[in-house]
RNA sequence: GGCCUCGUAGUUCAACUGGAUAGAAUAUCAGAUUUCGGCUCUGAGGGUUGGAGGUUCGAAUCCUCUCGAGGUCACCA
């Protein structure tokens, strides 16, 4: 039982002793700074079981505790507030009970309960990465390890949307201009190299509309008849037909778009443990549409497109077949999910990191697959992201405004690079180890500024001014943690050295260090309750402030007794290391010098 | 227009899901090192939580209205 658990069971019995009442639970917080105490009791929502005086009351709970819990050494009650104070004895305890572990806070997976399907990205592949979908990634890498600190199995994955018109946009182009480039012959990046002929596609397809507007056609109708346009929809159709041709183009293209795609994860330091291609599941999909249709959970109208009537749920009517057969976002995505579920039985549920102007999507989509009759339905859960604007507004790709993903982490490196050069202690670093450690800084600030804002705030992000250094970002924690490491380096004592210090009076700012890991395990549970990395970012933002200050007011190596010295070296081991776990959680790693 | 988010110091974000005098960072100003990394620490000023009502012991948080920003309502993805 933690200390929590202890309190809340024993005010319960105080109720129940002195009042001969039922408390339903206990509501506790952190005791402000102004008042003497550790843990605070709110003592008003007791009034609807006990009527009377709160701070008569708060003193009575008290006075039971402090007769009761061998923890509880004072308090005190200030309106209804009751504020205990713990003894340093049981801090003492909890920190030797923990030192040792190099996995505080985190539970082991458990294989009783069932595993949950993150997914995080779904790029189109005739485009490169952008600012939007570093964001997604960041979030669901982040999300998923959260998940799995908090004792669940997770599976990592990706629809890749790799069909459609958009790629044969880029395909057709590629015919015509493309002098058979590829990306040994240019040197170019595969996902780069895609995206230029998509940029050339539109820039044709403009000069044609003009072309037939000047021979007297609408915009409207220039739109619709533009020779290369109608070009492109002929070779969907090719490929949705089996055409060798096409389907060879096709593949080599998005071949060379998946190694883009691939160096750009891996830059950023995500992973994914299952692909799904949606032009393997979207069969899957028309079949459940089939089966649907059968049991009335879809309509046919007369002219053969095939809909799903949410009008009962407050919802429209929702296409999920066109009227010539084909399949549309929906349709795949049903195939997708249920997919998933055969090919990971142990799946109970699944995430899905899209941004929030698909909310209406997902609702649809889930209330659907719940019509369909699959009782995981309920444990789909839709993790929506705010967009990410840029000071101009929004980021549109044909005014060029589009923050391109590798460009941005070669940016943040090279600013973090600027900075170390006059200000790191790097003595004896080869370049190439230097060159390591930017990249790591640089993606621990552009990582940090993302996931420390609740995920479904939109971001205001300004490539000029980049990103800050200083304050609550992730190069100020990564700092401390290498200052610690430098203090550890220094201090050459074991981390297994046990003491019986259980008497030993605790320093202030001990104590508050202690207090701040002592919640590290809840605020975890916290976070993968919530799906929010912001909770994670925060906490180890307060853990690092508490640690400065300590740092400042307390020396560790001059200690006054060697057993403090051993303590305090302890404690600092403790807090660096609940600072890359932490970090890891949000996918950043943390550096021995910098 | 219907539905869904968001609105908090100049700026970027918090507020333990209804709890105490709304907290940090940044910027500004004033301080701190015979000490383990000053990318640090201590302090000051800065707020009618967009606005108006309501619910109750208690509201940034819940309800109603209103203003503002964005999203969404496709045989697009």
């Amino acid at each position: 039982m933690n200390l929590q658990e202890t309190l809340s069971h024993n005010v319960k019995q105080a109720i129940k002793v002195v009042f001969d009442a039922e408390l339903q639970s206990v509501e506790f917080q952190a005791t402000r700074k102004e008042f003497a105490g550790d843990i605070t009791v709110v003592v008003f929502p007791m009034l609807r079981v006990v009527k009377g005086n709160p701070v008569q009351i708060g003193e009575q709970i008290g006075q039971y505790l402090v007769e009761h819990v061998e923890e509880v050494k004072a308090f005190n009650v200030v309106k209804g507030f009751l504020n205990i104070e713990i003894s340093d004895a049981h801090y003492i305890n909890f920190f030797n009970g923990i030192k040792g572990q190099s996995q505080f806070g985190f539970k082991t997976p458990s294989s009783k309960e069932k595993a949950v399907m993150v997914e995080y990205s779904s790029p189109n592949t005739n485009k490169p990465l952008h600012l939007g979908h570093v964001r997604n990634v960041i979030l669901g890498y982040s999300v998923s390890e959260i998940l799995k600190a908090s004792g669940k199995n997770v599976y990592k994955t990706q629809i890749i949307n790799d069909r459609g018109i958009h790629i044969c946009k880029s395909m057709l182009a590629w015919k015509r201009f493309g002098n058979e480039e590829t990306p040994q012959s240019s040197g170019l990046k595969g996902d780069k190299l895609v995206g230029n002929y998509y940029v050339k596609f539109d820039k044709e397809y403009k000069v044609e509309i003009q072309q037939l507007i000047s021979e007297g056609q609408t915009e409207e109708d220039a739109k619709k008849n533009a020779p290369i346009l109608l070009e492109a929809q002929q070779m969907l159709l090719k490929w949705e037909a089996g055409d060798e041709e096409v389907v060879a183009l096709w593949k080599m293209m998005n071949g060379w778009v998946y190694e883009g795609f691939d160096a750009t994860y891996k830059s950023i330091g995500v992973d994914f443990d299952k692909l799904y291609y949606e032009s393997q599941t979207y069969l899957l999909g028309k079949e459940f549409v089939a089966e649907g249709l059968k049991t009335g959970v879809f309509i046919k109208k007369e002219d053969g497109s095939v809909w799903c009537d949410l009008t009962e749920d407050g919802l429209d009517e929702k296409i999920v077949l066109r009227s010539d057969g084909t399949a549309v976002y929906m349709t795949q995505d049903i195939g997708t999910a249920i997919q998933r579920t055969k090919d990971f039985p142990d799946v109970g549920g699944m995430v899905y990191t899209v941004g929030n102007e698909q909310e209406y999507h997902f609702q649809v989509l889930f209330l659907i697959i719940k019509k369909l009759g699959f009782e995981w339905a309920d444990n789909l859960y839709h993790l929506s992201y705010g967009m990410v604007d840029l000071p101009s507004g929004k980021m549109k790709s044909r005014e060029g405004t589009v923050v391109d993903a590798d460009d941005l982490v070669d940016e943040m490196a090279q600013t973090a690079g600027e900075i170390s050069e006059e200000l790191g202690k790097l003595d004896g670093y080869s370049p190439e180890e230097k060159q390591v450690l930017y990249k790591k800084i640089g993606l621990g600030a552009l990582k940090y500024f993302i996931l420390k804002v609740d995920p479904r705030k939109r971001i205001l992000f300004d490539p000029k001014e980049s990103i800050d250094f200083q304050g609550n970002t992730g190069p100020f924690i990564q700092y401390t943690y290498a200052r610690i490491q430098s203090i550890l380096r220094k201090s050459n004592i074991e981390d297994t050295v046990t003491l019986n210090n259980v008497d030993m009076a605790l320093h202030p700012k001990e104590r508050e260090l202690i207090k701040q890991l002592e919640l590290f395990p809840e605020v975890i549970q916290n976070a993968a309750d919530n799906y929010s990395p912001a909770l994670i970012a925060n906490y180890t933002y307060e853990l690092v402030r508490e640690f400065n200050s300590f740092y400042q007011n307390v020396s560790i190596l001059g200690a006054d007794t060697d057993a403090e010295k051993v303590f305090r070296v302890q404690l600092a081991q403790s807090v660096a290391n609940t600072i890359k776990n932490a970090f890891g959680l949000l996918g950043i790693s943390v550096p021995e010098r910098m």
